[in-house]
DNA sequence: CTCGTATTCAACCGAATGGTTGATCAAGGA
DNA sequence: TCCTTGATCAACCATTCGGTTGAATACGAG
């Protein structure tokens, strides 16, 4: 497995990343770990209790929001306690919020330019037209 | 796939509608539509043109985002043009928001926690237990 | 060392996903 | 009308995904 926590793996796109991550949150089961998580680490019984999965399936839940990035593990004793780990949560928002305030951003140039379409009539417009 | 296209779908969770819009977020091909979407309009071919995949390929690129209710499709002659819809961006954020702000809110309490034992250094130290 | 608990590995299964090609439908433009 | 363009439908294929059961590993307590 490939895979570090480190930003110097420069084998992994952007891309990539943000593949596993959404793909990680587009589970039921685990934004409810996700959402588990938020409130402290647990092992892996502990986020398998309010399920009625298998442990071993939770166990592959939990691999794939490690590879997404968005989970730590560490060891206590027979326990491999899970640790949010929020970064990857920022990057997501930040993807999101970007083309989301870009769309923002449209909505308002139209509205200005209705605006000015409407006040000043008859200025004329040396703007090239497409249709 | 239980799902039409009609809205009026009262048996429609909040957990289906995360389900579909993250993972119609998990592609680089519906993510990057996106992204172009955010600066307008746009029909299928026009989508279909950064890409080397067939238009059929687009068209169902298209059905996920709007089943996802991130897009929405208008008629104009032959094309049928896709608009971004930013309120489902806005519910993503918002979810992940959520959680992140607790896990935020779990540190700072945790730093107030050795604060305080660091000014007390002499507490008696009881085994510890988890959960 | 042996036993029990916690977790992972391995193999398998059915359903969903993303892609293809070929046919079909809808709407203008010549 | 006939033809072209834009888009979808239908069938198919390979891969991935989420789940299972059964076996194996790791660690600590007796």
């Amino acid at each position: 497995m490939v895979v570090g926590s480190e930003p110097d793996n420069a084998s992994e796109s952007e891309d990539d990343r943000l593949d596993r991550a959404f793909a990680a949150l587009a589970d039921p089961i685990r934004r409810r770990m996700i959402a588990r998580l938020s409130r402290g680490p647990a092992s892996v019984t502990e986020l398998a209790e309010p399920f009625r999965v298998s442990t071993q399936a939770v166990s592959k839940h939990i691999q794939v929001l490690e590879q997404a990035g968005l989970v730590t593990r560490t060891r206590d004793a027979q326990r491999r306690p899970v640790h949010l780990d929020a970064h990857a949560l920022e990057e997501l928002t930040a993807w999101i919020d970007t083309y989301r305030l870009i769309h923002e951003q449209q909505f308002r140039r139209l509205d200005g330019l209705l605006a000015a379409l409407s006040t000043i009539p008859q200025e004329p417009n040396p703007r090239r037209r497409s249709t």
